[in-house]
DNA sequence: ATTTCAATCTAACATGGGTTTCGTTCGAAA
DNA sequence: TTTCGAACGAAACCCATGTTAGATTGAAAT
C-alpha cells in the first residue's frame, strides 16, 4: 500500500475544503503541516485507554474503530472511521484517552504532531470550523447509535448500521452502485450492535431471506435500498452529510 | 426564580476558567458577551430536531435533556445537561438539529446570539479551547453510555446512570454527602436506559433491597458507595474531570 | 493435497427484560 | 377536604435475544 506524499496533501486540503471555504492561504498552511505515514495491519491498536499520544493521526486508506470494554472483557464498538478521518481529535485537547482504537482492515495514515495541529488550529479559523464540524458530526452519530441501541429491536439495529455504511462508504450516494464488500466479523457487527454474534447471524439471514441484503462469500449487498431504509428508519440526516459552514 | 445578571456572568467566565487560563483580557471579552436570559418550565422544549437556532443558550439553573425518538414515538434519552453547561454548542457550526432538546426541571439559561460567540471563539483562543473540551468530554459520554447500553444488563446500567448523576450533580466528590433529589421519573430513567419503567422499577428495588441505595419519596440516596460502582464497574475517567488545557 | 484456524451457520434450550394489567400513593388543584 | 391525574408498585405471562454446543465452510499455510 505505497501512498505518495503529495496525495496525502491533496486528500487533506479536499478534507477540510468539503466543509469549509478554503483560501490559497489557508490551502498552503494544510499543506504545509508536517506528517509521517504509517501503514499498520489489522487489529493493531492505534491507541489504548488511558494513554497520552503525542500525535494526531489522519486515515489515508483503511478503517478503524473506537472500542470500549467492561471488566470482563464484553466489547462495545462505539465508532467506525473512514479514511478522510481524524482519528484522535480527542487528544488534541484532552489528556487520557478514554476508549482504545484499532485498525479494523490494513491501514494507513499520516500522523502529525500535536503542535503543528494546535498551530493550524490558531493560524486557520477555516480549519479550526472543518475540524469543529468533524467532532460534532461523529458526536451526532454517537447519538443516532445510542437510539438505535437502546431503542430498537435487532432487525431495525442492523438495518441501520446497514444503511449507514452504505452512505457512509460509497462513493456515490444510493440509490446507486450499492454493493460493498462489509468488512467486518459479524462478531465485530454484534459489538457494533449490542448484540451476539449468534442472534447477527440469525438476523442477517432473515434480511436476506426478506431480499432487502443479498450475501456472497462475505460481501454484503443492498438488493432493496428503500427497504431497508424503511426497516431501519432510516434518515441520514445525523450524519449532516451536505454541511459547510458559510 | 430570578437571576442577577452579574451572577450570570460570573458563573460563565467560572465555566471558562475550570478548563483553561484564563486571562484578564480573556475575561474582558467573556464578561462582554451579549445574553438575554429565560426561565422556561419542566418539559418545555428549547429545540427540536430538523429546526435551525439563532442562539447559542448556557445552562444557569434547572436540568434539561437530548433526546431522540423512534418512528413510533420511543423515545431516547441521550444526554443530561447539568448548570454550568451550553445546550447546544452543535449549532454553532451546524445548520440544522439532529435531535431535540427539552427542559427536565424548570430551567433558567442565558441566551447568547450565535455571531457573537463566533467572534468571542475567533478572538479568544483561551474560550475555544474550553469549548472544545466540552464538546469532546460529552463525546466522550455519549460513548460510555454506548457502552452502558450495549454490553451491561440492567442492574449494571442503572447503577452505572447513578454514579454518574452522583458525581455530576454533587458539588462534593464523594465519598462525602451523596443523597440528591434524583429528579426524574423511572419513565425517564427507562428512556436514558433503553429499559422500560416497569423494569426500572424492578431494579430500583433490587438495589434498595441489595443496601445500595435508599429511596425516601422520590429521593434517592446512595447508601454504599464503593458497592454501587462495584456494580456500575464505575469509573470516572469518561468524565476528564480534572481536564484543563495548560 | 492436507492441515489448520477463524468465521460462519444451525439447533435446542434458557432467561432477562418486555408487556399487560391493575391497584396504590401522593401532591396539586379545587 | 375531596378530587384527580401522574407516578409508582407489583403480579402474571411472554418473547426477543442470549447461551451453549457443535457442524460446516473457506482461505491461508505447509
Amino acid at each position: 500500500m505505497h501512498v505518495e506524499t503529495s496525495t496525502v496533501t491533496e486528500q487533506l486540503i479536499r478534507k477540510f475544503a468539503s466543509r469549509v471555504a478554503m483560501s490559497a492561504a489557508d490551502r498552503a498552511l494544510v499543506a504545509a503541516l508536517p506528517f509521517k505515514l504509517r501503514t499498520i495491519d489489522a487489529s493493531t491498536y492505534v491507541l489504548r485507554e488511558g494513554q497520552r499520544p503525542t500525535r494526531c493521526a489522519f486515515i489515508v486508506a483503511g478503517l478503524a474503530y473506537r472500542q470500549k470494554l467492561t471488566r470482563n472483557g464484553e466489547r462495545e464498538i462505539v465508532s467506525i472511521l473512514t479514511p478522510g478521518e481524524f482519528i484522535d481529535l480527542q487528544n488534541l485537547f484532552l489528556d487520557e484517552s478514554d476508549h482504545d482504537i484499532q485498525a479494523l482492515t490494513r491501514v494507513t495514515m499520516a500522523e502529525i504532531p500535536i503542535p503543528a495541529m494546535r498551530t493550524l488550529l490558531a493560524a486557520c479559523p477555516a480549519a479550526s470550523h472543518a475540524l469543529w464540524i468533524d467532532a460534532l458530526v461523529e458526536s451526532s452519530i454517537h447519538r443516532e447509535w445510542l437510539l438505535n441501541i437502546g431503542r430498537r429491536n435487532a432487525r431495525s439495529r442492523l438495518a441501520h448500521l446497514l444503511c449507514e455504511f452504505t452512505v457512509r462508504f460509497q462513493k456515490a450516494p444510493p440509490p446507486g452502485d450499492i454493493a460493498y464488500e462489509l468488512p467486518m466479523t459479524q462478531e465485530q457487527l454484534g459489538d457494533a450492535l449490542g448484540l451476539t454474534p449468534v442472534h447477527v447471524n440469525r438476523v442477517l439471514k432473515s434480511l436476506e431471506v426478506d431480499k432487502l441484503i443479498a450475501r456472497k462469500k462475505r460481501q454484503v449487498s443492498v438488493v432493496d435500498w428503500a427497504g431497508l431504509r424503511d426497516v431501519a428508519e432510516f434518515n441520514e440526516r445525523y450524519l449532516h452529510l451536505g454541511q459547510i459552514l458559510v
